[in-house]
RNA sequence: GCGGAAGUGGCGGAACAGGCAGACGCUGCAGUUUGAGGGGCUGUUGCCCAUAACGGGCGUAAGGGUUCGAGUCCCUUCUUCCGCACCA
């Protein structure tokens, strides 16, 4: 019978279906497991990067199954995004419509691969069931002082005509369309995902379970520095400029002060002077460098003097104040102190501007030399030219100073985070809306929570590009304040996408709720996900934003946990000639066409099998054929000892065995170790298949090598079932057929994990590699219970040692037990 | 510049606590089965020397070190990929 992977492959997702085979409830007498993987964009079709996604959690939740823990194994959509609505411009559909067709065909997909999802549980963030939920979370934020609105220099991507969150500006490029970014002053919402910074920073320390690639680079983009906020007066005015700097203990080195040209208090300190036009050029200049350029360290740093002196505060010296395109106003307080002796950029601005150079640390040893210095002095020393501060380590002149500033009120001691609030609002149609109403009466007021949701119309025309649609339409704008009842206007931006995807998990656990995001409960079983897979390019934005959302829900008392993740996983690429899949390369696989060729367990075998899951593949139409070659291997042999299988019934052969026997035995609980250990603590699921078709090789030794009257069924039937079970997790649909064919009772999904039986692990003889001088000369079978002694008598007497020792000297013998014995030998 | 990961045959990759480098798969070659093709099966496939045969030497980016023994540990250098990047 041929290998008939279509029939097969239908045949078993139709059962799995109707069986329920993936249901999962609460149950509070099984440990549970948490298995997720990031849910897709239903961008129409899948990629290999999900195949890839998916199998490796198909795989874990398969075998934690078996190995009986309660698996919640769940899957939906993050629907709403840019995609849609673009698709609609171009093409008149719409974005709901594009989405949901989508949806049908990547569900379908998906079931086609064989994949274990609770389909019960099903979520899309762009329904009102869920997205309600969204909304929900948002009055939450805006309850708790941590949702605001307010007035400031946004990210806008000219091209998506919306604004962008820090997290979503790449190399000054937007993240999704690659058009350089331009700044907007506008009014927009806000998350205070700042106010919990701190925590954010100190939890990764609980996450054991995360790459550390992925813990560091979310500890850099927290970027916790320690330092001082200080006060310098602006000569002739009242106003009091604020800087941030790491290094108070050079204070005394201040020779010049630098605002951000957008800095709000630029224009009133020039404001009718004679530095007002050059400043505003000066700052119309930089703002129409692009932020890639502008932020770019090669950059020559430039600057213009505003005709303005600061005072500084510690000693009274009277320093110029300029304007210069390194400051940058997101950072800190927009406002710097240059201390060129002991700052490499203020140094290089300073030798451009002809600014003095005053050092206040010194080496420890050596003297500084003030006119020769070619560059700043970052290091730690001793401190000089500092009045009373003279003599101390900078290390502790930092604390002395900030002790003396918090004194006389000049300066105190902050935390400062290169993290900034999350930018929420977006200007685009295919969205959750903000649930806020604006009245004339009563300002800012926020949708009631028994209103929920705020329902975004369907009935929207895709005219022209650009505006969102939500602009236009009237009825959606026109309502009533929920406070006063008189009328108002709505909100028209929507949520950023990565708000509905801050929660999924939660909801997960409790989908159909319509009472709450998720019932307490139920999320104290489940929670938190045991396992994360996805890609690494979530590292920051949705992991961060996740946890954010947690620690929230958490503080609320809603989640029982604070940390949504305990481990993660990070996929990595995959690649065909050495880049990644693209259209516009031309280098694209797609999975229907492999599933339609060679199936659906071919397709997940050979994306497991060719590179460990954290580490980019390799695509190989060549290594595709290998794993169908493979899968045929294995429905040949079983097919072969089908009767065996059936008729052997449960003999008990074990009592009297054979070498080969012994050998097939051995084979057969040696690859249940490794394959188990390899899932287990590894996931190295490459070498799991690896161990797995070296036993199938086993089988067909023993078939062709043992005569058939010699052959001993019971030790076939062991090796055929345990063979399936192995596999049963990369390869579920053929292992279920031929579970089936072999008579076996039940679904092969719902077996234990076969454990493996020390006994047959071990032998009486052991293979000893022989070297002389670390070669290897020479090997032999020794007893596996021989004595060192023994096994070195047995080495040195054999004819080839011998023959090459010679009259030569052994000095020394090394013996390793059941490995190796390694004879030094001199002259 | 800073941070991270990596560098092993023709290719993807193994080698888990310092003990046989190249498991497994692909590719190539030779043979076999078949009417042919496909497919299956058997052998072989790191490089060099030798070859009737036994064999021998060299090999894990480069160089050095530790060790009876190094892909693995230490030092120096190089290359590639990824992330961050004027962060005060």
């Amino acid at each position: 019978m041929e290998y008939n992977f279509h029939e097969i492959e239908s045949k078993w997702q139709q059962k799995w279906e109707n069986d329920n085979a993936f249901r999962r409830v609460e149950d509070p007498n099984k440990e549970k497991y948490y298995m997720l993987e990031m849910f897709p964009y239903p961008s129409g079709k899948l990629h290999m990067g999900h195949v890839r996604n998916y199998s490796i959690g198909d795989v874990i939740t398969r075998y934690k199954t078996m190995r009986g823990y309660n698996v919640l194994h769940p899957m939906g959509w993050d629907a709403f995004g840019l995609p849609a609505e673009n698709a609609a411009i171009a093409h008149g559909i719409h974005p709901s419509t594009w989405t949901w067709d989508n949806i049908d065909n990547m569900r379908q997909q998906l079931k086609g691969l064989g994949f274990s999802y609770d389909w019960e549980r099903e979520v899309a963030t762009c329904h009102p069931s869920y997205y309600k939920w969204t909304q929900w979370m948002f009055l939450q934020l805006y309850k708790n002082g941590l949702a605001y609105k307010k007035k400031s220099y946004v990210n806008w991507c000219p091209s998506c005509s919306t604004v962008l969150a820090n997290e979503q500006v790449v190399n000054g490029q937007c993240e999704r369309c690659g058009t350089a970014v331009g700044k907007k002053d506008l009014e927009q919402w806000f998350f205070r995902i700042t106010k919990y910074a701190e925590r954010l920073l100190n939890d990764i320390e609980k996450l054991k379970g995360w790459p550390e690639k992925v813990k560091i680079m979310q500890k850099n983009w927290i970027g916790r520095s320690e330092g001082a906020m200080v006060n310098f007066k602006i000569e002739g005015t009242d106003e009091t400029i604020t800087v941030f700097t790491t290094r108070p203990d050079t204070i005394y080195g201040v020779t010049y002060m630098v605002l951000a040209p957008e800095h709000p208090m630029v224009l009133e300190l020039v404001k009718g002077t004679e530095y007002e036009s050059k400043a505003l050029e000066f700052i119309d200049k930089v703002q129409h460098m692009n932020e890639i350029t502008r932020t770019s360290e090669e950059t020559e740093k430039e600057g213009l003097f505003i005709g303005r002196h600061a005072i500084n505060p510690m000693n009274g010296e009277r320093v110029p104040l300029f304007i210069a395109n390194y400051v940058l106003l997101e950072y800190g307080t927009g406002a710097v102190m240059g201390v060129p002796a002991h700052d490499q950029r203020d140094f290089e601005f300073a030798t451009k501007y002809d600014l003095p150079i005053i050092p206040v640390i010194k080496p420890e040893r050596d003297d500084i030399d003030i006119s020769n210095l070619k560059e700043a002095f970052e290091a730690e020393g001793v401190m000089i030219n500092s009045g009373p501060f003279n003599g101390l380590s900078n290390v502790e002149g930092i604390q002395k100073i900030i002790e003396y500033m918090e004194q006389k009120d000049i300066g105190k001691r902050h935390v400062n985070y290169r993290l900034r609030d999350w930018l929420i609002s977006r200007q685009r149609y295919w969205g959750a809306p903000i649930p806020i109403v604006y009245c004339d009466n009563c300002g800012i007021v926020p949708v009631p929570e028994e209103q929920l949701p705020v329902i975004l119309p369907t009935d929207v025309a895709f005219k022209g590009k650009s505006q969102s649609v939500l602009l236009d339409n009237q009825s959606f704008i026109k309502t009533t304040c929920p406070q006063c009842g008189q009328s108002a206007r709505r909100e028209t931006d929507t949520m950023d996408t990565f708000v509905c995807s801050s929660f999924y998990f939660l909801r997960f656990t409790d989908p159909k709720n319509t009472e709450a995001p998720f019932s307490r409960e139920k999320a104290e079983y489940w929670m938190a996900v045991d396992q994360y897979v996805g890609g690494v390019e979530h590292a920051i934005l949705h992991l961060l934003y996740a946890r954010f959302f947690t620690k929230f829900l958490y503080d609320l008392g809603l989640s029982p946990v604070d940390e949504p993740f305990t481990n993660l996983l990070t996929q990595g690429m995959v690649l065909k000639d050495g880049a990644k899949m693209s259209k516009s390369k031309g280098n694209v696989v797609s999975p229907e066409e492999i599933i339609d060729k060679y199936g659906a367990d071919t397709a997940r075998l050979f994306i497991l099998f060719a590179a460990p899951p954290d580490r980019d593949l390799e695509w190989s139409d060549q290594g595709v054929e290998g794993c169908y070659r493979f899968l045929n291997r294995v429905w040949r042999i079983v097919n072969d000892f089908k009767d065996v299988c059936v008729d052997s019934g449960n003999e008990d052969g074990t009592a009297s065995l054979s070498e080969q026997d012994k050998q097939l035995r051995y084979v057969v609980h040696n690859t249940i170790k490794r394959v188990t250990v390899d899932i287990e603590e590894r996931f190295n699921f490459n070498t799991a298949i690896s161990a797995v078709m070296e036993l199938v090789n086993a089988l067909y030794q023993y078939r062709d090598k043992v005569a058939p009257a010699q052959q001993n069924r019971a030790v076939i039937k062991e090796a055929i079932s345990n063979l399936l079970l192995l596999l049963a997790p990369f390869a579920p649909h053929i292992t279920e057929e031929l579970w089936e064919l072999t008579t076996h009772e039940g679904s092969i999904h719902e077996q234990p994990w076969p454990t493996f039986d020390s006994e047959a692990l071990v032998q009486d003889q052991i293979e000893i590699v022989v070297q002389i001088n670390g070669r290897v000369r020479d090997r032999v079978m020794v007893a596996a219970d021989a004595s060192q002694q023994e096994v070195e008598g047995t080495v040195l007497s054999l004819p080839k040692i011998k023959d090459l020792i010679g009259d030569k000297n052994v000095s020394k013998v090394i013996v390793v037990p059941k490995k190796l014995v390694n004879i030094v030998v001199k002259g």
